[in-house]
DNA sequence: CTTTCGTATCGTAATATTACGATGGATAAT
DNA sequence: ATTATCCATCGTAATATTACGATACGAAAG
């Protein structure tokens, strides 16, 4: 067991649960505030700023570049990483449409 | 190794970090999804509902309490469960200012 | 009181995630 | 050509998550 009973659930089911997991760890939140904030590609300086190994922080490049929250283009020796401004607006509308049709009247309980 | 290393990051960070964990599964996804159609308190069919077994329901539902994002009250022999508007609110207000403050120029890669 | 029903919790197995050292590959500098 | 730098990937250990059966617990029904 442990593993996650996908069939069990609808594809948007799905797809919510992998978008949220790719923002499911502070490291990854850190990456993608710093990549806002500079607004344009950031080469080298990811490692130092985040305080984890070398192989760390690159394997969670990779999960953000998979979710496709990122890019990175070759630059010479370094590797150049920016915000992929499309699925990031994707996941701004998703989670706001999921969080929109509520009724909060919390009348109930 | 292998625990997250929360002392690096912001408290702000470990915050986002944990409240998209509360959403990266499609069973949670699926029982918000449920009681904000239903929009009120749901009392059993939970379990039903979802097709896991009760004690894995069961354990779906703690970690949405924990997250403080459902709320549950003893009805006789049922819980009953419901959104929690308030922390529901603010999951909003979070996860759209997170998404808010980029510049979707994507000029640079 | 005993039984039944709906949940929560415990124990545990399977799997996934996180972290890091070590290694390798590519490019720039010497 | 050799060296240095940056990054990805591999291997692996530590930890966390997911799932379920078994059991416990409390309230209502008999």
């Amino acid at each position: 067991m442990g593993a996650t009973k996908a069939d069990l659930f609808t594809k948007q089911q799905n797809e919510i649960a992998l978008m949220a997991k790719a923002l499911a760890h502070p490291a990854r939140i850190a990456i993608l505030q710093y990549l806002v904030k500079k607004n344009a590609c950031v080469c080298g300086d990811l490692v130092d700023e985040l305080g984890l190994a070398q192989a760390t922080t690159s394997q969670h490049l990779k999960e953000l570049k998979t979710a496709g929250l990122i890019q990175g283009t070759i630059e010479g020796v370094n590797v150049c990483y920016c915000i992929n401004p499309k699925v990031w607006k994707q996941y701004q509308v998703l989670f706001a449409g999921f969080f929109k049709d509520v009724a909060p009247d919390g009348s109930c309980c």
